[in-house]
DNA sequence: TTTCATAGTGTATTAAGTACACAATTGTAA
DNA sequence: TTACAATTGTGTACTTAATACACTATGAAA
């Protein structure tokens, strides 16, 4: 245990040594036409893309952060969201860093400092979004996964990881409530999986798989009007579907 | 993009909004004599335990940060280090929040503020640690898994979170290499599976498994002088084992 | 030399994953 | 109106992984 003066020491050594800034950085996947969208901003005078993000107030937490910042990003208030890691290369640092490095001196200047960010991705319904700005963008807008434009920092490495992360998830847990409209098709469903894993399934084994999990109701009535045969709208068994996404898919050992 | 004027109202915003600590809290696991351990630290004054911790360093990657701590709490200088997730509930801080809050005015202790933790777990060889108090504390010691003390704060919930994150990892990737002797028998390995995963597996079924996934060597020799009949002997073919823990097992979809 | 605890090995059954083919529906073009 | 193309729905054989379970072998101690 540490004297009184041991620990004005310490308390000064450590506001010196360990000068950290917090941040959040969000991937958020949409689905729409097929294509799986990341949701990104851009400021004017520069070309690269970024993804939304924020800092931690004083007493909030770090959960509810993510969610606030996503709410002024996308007017949703029901966010499916991830933690998945921590960046933290001390070479990062937050995405102005360079822009407003030189406008006024080290110590006044908040973005230049260091900082370490927490993923975070979330899932959202394509159509509930309306893109806005943050105070440093004029473009806040959907871009496709396999069409991502260069961008700041180590973003990039940012959204990879992310989709990484939502991988794995494919394997223990439902995806799709959050990405999907209320009611799909079973090909649509597939495309989203085929999607977020960029490769093909097989339809019938797919069919299989995912009615296995117990997790989708069939309605009555197929939908009518397209072109080719009726296809069976499903929905999400929403008590089925909490309880699969706790318990898991596959016990493993 | 923000003007001169407005980074100058952020910067100072900020300053006073977002002011948050970043703290590395470590569980780390150690395996004897059939029991998974977990090394903890205590001071002579307080009841409870805590888990080896510490904070990054201003330039300072913050799994190098990681290391770090766990060099001095261990003297190991190769460790197998897992970041699991972030703990950002604003009622926690620092463990020595409620010790050190008195005895200096809030804006001289670096202990009143609000931590931020990232939880990294560790699995070590139990015989290679010398557990090395830190500066706060007056003991640091192997703790029995099945039999675990109270803790400070939410250590609690941050061990059993990397006990958790530990399970799912059994799953897709091999285990033991920094748990184990060099040469350790079947029945050995599977003690270790079985504490992890508190249950018993079935001998004959763990045994297929664990060769299948070709990441061990069986050498010539049985152990013998032991009472019953000589077990076999094994080792881990790194070259496997490193390829295993990059590739994981099983692909899922 | 018998007994007991532990180690080594194999086989049958069940469940899950994979590969593959044909029939049904609906709009469109001949 | 009819043939066609595109798409959907469904079933079955095959392979692989998971599970359940029983016998034989060894070595120390009684």
């Amino acid at each position: 245990m540490l004297s009184k003066q041991q620990l004005i020491e310490y308390s000064e050594d450590a506001r010196k040594n360990y000068v950290n800034h917090i941040s959040i950085d969000c991937v958020v996947f949409g689905f729409h036409e097929g294509q799986m969208k990341v949701l990104l901003l851009k400021t004017n005078d520069e070309e690269k893309w970024y993804l939304p993000g924020g800092f931690v107030l004083n007493e909030e937490h770090i959960d509810n952060a993510a969610v606030r910042i996503l709410q002024e990003r996308t007017g949703l208030d029901k966010i499916f969201l991830q933690q998945f890691r921590v960046f933290g290369d001390p070479d990062r640092s937050k995405f102005h860093n360079d822009m407003y490095v030189g406008m006024l001196p080290k110590e006044e200047n908040w973005f230049s400092g260091r900082f370490i960010s927490i993923g975070y991705y979330a899932l959202v319904d394509f159509f509930d979004v309306t893109p806005h700005p943050d105070q440093f963008s004029e473009l806040c807008a959907w871009r496709d996964l396999d069409d991502m434009p260069e961008m700041q920092l180590d973003h990039e490495k940012i959204y990879k990881s992310a989709l990484d992360a939502l991988r794995l998830q494919l394997n223990y847990q439902p995806i799709g409530y959050n990405l999907m409209p209320r009611e799909f098709t079973m090909p649509e469903l597939q495309k989203l999986y085929e999607t977020i894993l960029g490769k093909k399934l097989d339809r019938r084994n797919f069919q299989r798989r995912i009615l296995g999990f117990g997790i989708l109701n069939r309605s009555e009535e197929p939908r009518k009007g397209g072109a080719h045969k009726a296809p069976y709208l499903y929905s999400f068994d929403m008590e089925n579907y909490q309880n699969a996404l706790t318990e898991g898919f596959k016990g493993g050992w």
